[in-house]
DNA sequence: AAGACGAAAGTGGTTGA
DNA sequence: TCAACAACTTTCGTCTT
């Protein structure tokens, strides 16, 4: 198979600093430069065909496959779709009596695509699915989950008696935390009709009645969030996942907000290197309060030496 | 004066009877 | 259903740089 065009060696140096450490971070959907922390690619999402090819035959044969089906719309994508220009695949204007008959058809399309009350339930779910998502930036892959989430959710009739708009925040929320996204329900309400609180509510049930299991989020997904959006350097954050990685040895981790120690041990990092940050500063990008820092940061320094870091 | 610190009271969720 | 509980927040006064 031919080399994918992302590895050919100009993509692996940092446009920034030209630094070859360049990281694929899955788990946040990025290509980072390990080296100045540039973000050079935000999201890893293959958009092309779910099929690959692998002799000239195949690509011939599978290259007349359609677009890949999706659960981000509510038929998945496979419906026929009649665009509005009234012209032939040649861009001639159609003649009077064809235009009345396309018109006719365009009509009846729509009206079969979105035929019944469940239908146009999902369409509007599924599109609001999507506005959220692509508001917090999420990858296709979170997109595609939340809306397969929500799918099951309509299917064991888990909407009765709920708002539309909980429930796709809440399978929103849910997706970010199965596909590993460090997503809070803050981050989600502050984009969505919905509150915190209504979120919260919402997932719980959604969790409990599909009977999910959910990991607890690993404050290492937040580290990396945070020093992105503090702008910090890479080698900050690496420190920062090496001081969370002796402290959950240490088992000082379990049990305590994944966010708090996150903001706590980059406060840390960010002190040991010499690009301080204020307690107030991280606080707010971490969206906790300097109470919770100070508090998680105690705990740390009476634990650990940092000596070994310096 | 800004930032860090810490005490005290309050909040919302979980757990177990 | 309710109280106890842990984690976290809010608020505010004090200390440090």
């Amino acid at each position: 198979m031919k080399p994918e065009s992302l590895s050919s060696s100009d993509a692996r140096r940092c446009p920034e600093c030209g630094s070859n450490r360049i990281m694929k971070d899955h788990e946040s959907a990025e290509i980072v430069c390990m080296g100045c922390g540039y973000v050079v690619i935000a999201n890893l999402t293959d958009q092309g065909p779910e099929w690959r090819a692998f002799d000239s035959e195949q690509l011939e044969k599978r290259a007349r496959a359609g677009a890949p089906t999706t659960f981000t719309i509510h038929d998945k994508g496979l419906s026929t779709t009649i665009d509005w220009h009234d012209r032939d695949v040649h861009g001639q204007r159609l003649p009077q009596g064809q235009k009345a008959q396309i018109y006719r058809l365009r009509k009846w399309q729509r009206r079969i695509r979105v035929s019944d009350a469940t239908e146009r339930n999902l369409a509007f779910a599924l599109s609001e699915i999507s506005k959220i998502s692509n508001n917090l930036n999420l990858p296709k892959n979170v997109i595609e989950t939340a809306s397969v989430i929500y799918r099951k959710a309509v299917k064991e009739r888990l909407i009765r008696g709920r708002t539309i708009q909980g429930v796709t925040s809440a399978a929103i929320y849910v997706a970010c935390r199965q596909c590993g996204v460090a997503r809070t329900l803050e981050d989600i309400s502050q984009v969505s009709p919905i509150n915190k609180k209504e979120v919260g509510r919402s997932y719980r049930f959604l969790v409990k009645e599909l009977n999910y299991f959910i990991k607890p989020v690993k404050a290492g997904l937040y580290i990396t969030k945070l020093c992105n959006q503090l702008t910090l350097q890479g080698n900050v954050e690496e420190i920062a996942h090496k001081i969370l990685f002796a402290a959950s040895e240490l088992r000082l981790t379990s049990g305590r907000g994944p966010t708090g120690i996150a903001a706590a041990v980059s406060y840390i990092a960010s002190i040991l290197t010499g690009e301080r940050k204020t307690q107030r500063e991280i606080a707010e990008i971490a969206q906790v309060t300097e109470v919770t820092i100070r508090n998680r940061y105690k705990e740390l320094v009476e634990r650990l030496q940092f000596t070994i870091y310096l």
